[in-house]
RNA sequence: GGCGCGUUGGUCAAGGGGUUAAGACGCCUCCCUUUCACGGAGGAAUCACGGGUUCGAAUCCCGUACGUGCUACCA
C-alpha cells in the first residue's frame, strides 16, 4: 500500500516536472526608452497574449544596459503602464521568479563570463581599438568608395585586437585593464537558417553582419550577448521583438549554436512595426506631439520634453487601449474588433499576426474607445469619470442621480473627459452661456413664454420627464409659438450650448429648483 | 550603396487559383432626433507595375518600382 503511494507520488512529480521543463515562458524585454510607446506595449501585449494563451508565463526582464540613454525611473514607468493595461508580467520586476535578477545591471558579471568563454573557444575575440581607431577605419573604407563601412572579417585582421596581437601582448594589455570589448567573430560565407513564427523560413547570409560587439569597454553586455545568454538562462521558450531586430538575428541564432545551446533556441516572432500616419518611418516618440495625439500608454516625463500626456490621461479605457493595439497588427479572422483581454487570448494566435507594418490611425483608435464605453456598464464608469470630475472641480452629491447621468450621457462620450461637457452641466451651473446661439431670433414673445414657464412650473405637483415636456408644450400652443423654437434657449440655459441629451431628461435630473434658476439667469442675459 | 522584411480603397483589413473582392474607421447622402450625438439605410473609393505558369491569378513564380528596417561600445 505504501509502495503503490509512493509510486503515484512519483509520477505525479514527474509528470508536473515534464510540464514545466515544457511550459511556454514568453519574454519581454523592452529598452529603457524604446519599450515605453505604442510599439513597445504592443510588443509587451503580444507576448502576453501568447503566454497565457499557452497557458505559459509572461517574463519581463528589465533593459538598463545603456547607461547613456538609461532613464530614471523608466522601470517603474513600464510596471505602471503594464498594469494600467491588465498585462503585468509574471515574472520579472517586481515580481520577481526564480530565474532572476531580471535586471540586466545586476547580471553584469553573468554577462562577462560568458563572453569569455566565447572568447576561449574561438567564437569571439578581445578588441583594443580606440574610437578613434575605428573612426579611421571608416573614414578608411569610405575614402576607399565601400559602403560596407564596418568592423567585419575584411579588415578584423588589421586592428588591433586578440587575433592579431600575440597571446603575450592581449594578456599584458588585459592586465593592465586597457579598455577593450568582445566582438564575436562572425564567420565568412556561411548561411544562416532560422524560423520565424511569422514570416517562415529566413535565409541570411554572415558576410552581410559585422562584428558585432558584445561586451563594451564598461563591461555591459551589448543587446546581442544579454538577450541570449538571459533568454538561456531563464529557460525563455518564445522570443518576440520588434522587426527592426531581423537584421541582427542571424547574430543571435549563431550565439546559441556557439554557446552549444541549440536544442534550447527559443522561438523567434518578429513583430511589425507600427508607422507613423502621415508620412514615412516608424512612430516615434515625437511623432505624437506634431500629430496631435498619444504615443504613450501613460503621462510620460521625458527628460528631454517634459510630461507627455498618454492615452490614460487623454480619457481612453485601458479595455480600449489594449484592443485597439492588438487589432492593429492582429485579427481573428472574423468580422468582430472588440475584444476583451480575456477574449483576445483565447482568440489570439501568432499565425494572424500581419507581416508588414501598419499605420496608426488616431479616429480609429478613439472609435475603439466610443465603443468601450458605449458597452461599459455605469458601475465601470463610475470611478474613471469621478476622477476626471474631480480634476475639473466638478462635485458629484448625489450618488444616485450621478449613475442616471452617466447612463444618459455616455454614448456621446468618444473620450472619458467628454463626460466633462456632456454632463458636468447636472451638477454645476454652466458657467458660459452661449447666447450667441439664441440671440438672432430672440423676441418679446419668447422673454414673455419663459417668464410664465417659471410660473407653469413652480406651480406643478410633480417633476417628472412627461409633465415637464407637456407642460411645456401646452404653454408653447397657448402662447402660439413652435416648441422648436423655444426648446433651443431653454437647452442653452439649461445646458450653456446647443449639446447635450433631452432637454426635458436635462431638467428632470437636475431638479425643479436648479431648472428654474437656470432658466431666469438665462433670461437676463437676453435683456 | 549593401542586406533583410513587406505591398488588397485615404487608414486597419478578410481572402491563400474560379467571390458581385467581406467588414471596420474616416468621408458623403438620406432617415430618426425640434440641439449634438447614438442608431438605421445608402454611396464614393482597392488587389503597386511588368512578365510568366494556368482554361482561369488579388491569390503561385520571376523581375521592377515603392515602402520600411538594419547597416553603433543604441536597443
Amino acid at each position: 500500500m505504501n509502495a503503490f503511494v509512493v509510486i503515484a507520488n512519483y509520477r505525479i512529480q514527474a509528470k508536473n516536472y515534464l510540464c514545466r521543463m515544457s511550459k511556454v515562458r514568453v519574454r519581454f524585454a523592452p529598452s529603457p526608452t524604446g519599450g515605453l510607446h505604442l510599439g513597445g506595449v504592443r510588443t509587451a501585449l503580444f507576448n502576453y497574449l501568447f503566454a497565457k494563451k499557452n497557458d505559459g508565463v509572461f517574463v519581463l526582464r528589465v533593459e538598463d544596459t545603456d547607461q547613456t540613454r538609461y532613464v530614471q525611473g523608466a522601470e517603474q514607468y513600464l510596471i505602471d503602464c503594464l498594469e494600467w493595461c491588465g498585462i503585468s508580467p509574471d515574472e520579472g520586476p517586481h515580481h520577481a521568479g526564480e530565474y532572476g535578477p531580471y535586471r540586466q545591471s545586476e547580471r553584469k558579471s553573468i554577462y562577462r563570463e560568458y563572453a569569455e568563454q566565447l572568447v576561449q573557444s574561438g567564437y569571439a575575440y578581445y578588441a583594443f581599438d580606440t574610437p578613434e581607431e575605428i573612426e579611421n577605419l571608416r573614414e578608411k573604407l569610405k575614402a576607399q568608395g565601400k559602403y560596407n563601412v564596418q568592423y567585419d572579417f575584411q579588415n578584423r585582421l588589421e586592428m588591433r585586437n586578440s587575433l592579431v596581437l600575440s597571446k603575450e601582448e592581449t594578456e599584458s594589455l588585459l592586465k593592465i585593464n586597457f579598455p577593450h570589448v568582445i566582438r564575436i567573430k562572425m564567420p565568412r560565407n556561411e548561411y544562416v537558417h532560422f524560423k520565424d513564427m511569422i514570416r517562415g523560413d529566413i535565409e541570411m547570409q554572415t558576410d552581410g553582419v559585422d562584428d558585432k560587439v558584445l561586451l563594451k569597454a564598461d563591461g555591459m553586455p551589448t543587446y546581442h550577448l544579454a538577450v541570449v545568454v538571459d533568454d538561456y538562462l531563464m529557460k525563455i521558450t518564445h522570443s518576440f521583438r520588434g522587426e527592426e531586430w531581423l537584421p541582427s538575428a542571424p547574430v543571435h541564432v549563431l550565439l546559441w549554436k556557439y554557446f552549444g545551446w541549440e536544442k534550447h533556441m527559443p522561438q523567434w516572432a518578429h513583430l511589425p512595426l507600427i508607422l507613423k500616419p502621415d508620412g514615412n518611418g516608424k512612430l516615434s516618440k515625437r511623432d505624437g506631439e506634431r500629430l496631435g495625439f498619444p504615443v504613450f500608454a501613460m503621462e510620460w516625463n521625458d527628460p528631454a520634453n517634459g510630461k507627455i500626456k498618454g492615452f490614460k490621461e487623454l480619457g481612453f479605457l485601458p479595455e480600449a487601449f489594449i484592443n485597439l493595439l492588438a487589432l492593429l497588427g492582429w485579427n481573428d479572422g472574423t468580422e468582430q474588433e472588440i475584444f476583451s483581454l480575456e477574449e483576445m487570448v483565447d482568440k489570439f494566435s501568432m499565425d494572424r499576426v500581419q507581416a508588414h507594418g501598419a499605420k496608426f490611425d488616431f479616429e480609429k483608435a478613439k472609435w475603439f474607445n466610443h465603443e468601450w464605453i458605449k458597452r461599459s456598464d455605469t458601475e465601470k464608469l463610475k470611478p474613471n469619470v469621478k476622477k476626471i470630475f474631480e480634476e475639473n472641480n466638478i462635485t458629484i452629491t448625489d450618488e444616485e442621480q450621478f449613475e442616471r447621468v452617466i447612463e444618459l450621457v455616455k454614448d456621446r462620450c468618444t473620450l472619458l473627459t467628454d463626460f466633462v461637457q456632456q454632463a458636468g452641466f447636472f451638477f454645476m451651473a454652466p458657467a458660459d452661456i452661449e447666447t450667441s446661439a439664441i440671440l438672432p431670433k430672440w423676441n418679446d414673445n419668447k422673454n414673455q413664454f419663459f417668464a410664465e414657464l417659471i410660473r407653469v412650473y413652480l406651480m406643478m405637483n410633480s417633476w417628472d420627464v412627461i409633465d415637464i415636456e407637456h407642460a411645456f408644450k401646452e404653454l408653447a400652443a397657448a402662447s402660439r409659438l413652435k416648441p422648436g423654437e423655444l426648446m433651443l434657449p431653454f437647452r442653452v440655459f439649461l445646458v450653456g450650448g446647443k449639446f447635450g441629451p433631452g432637454v426635458f431628461d436635462i431638467a428632470s435630473i437636475i431638479g425643479k429648483e436648479e431648472t428654474l434658476k437656470r432658466i431666469t439667469y438665462g433670461v437676463t442675459l437676453l435683456k
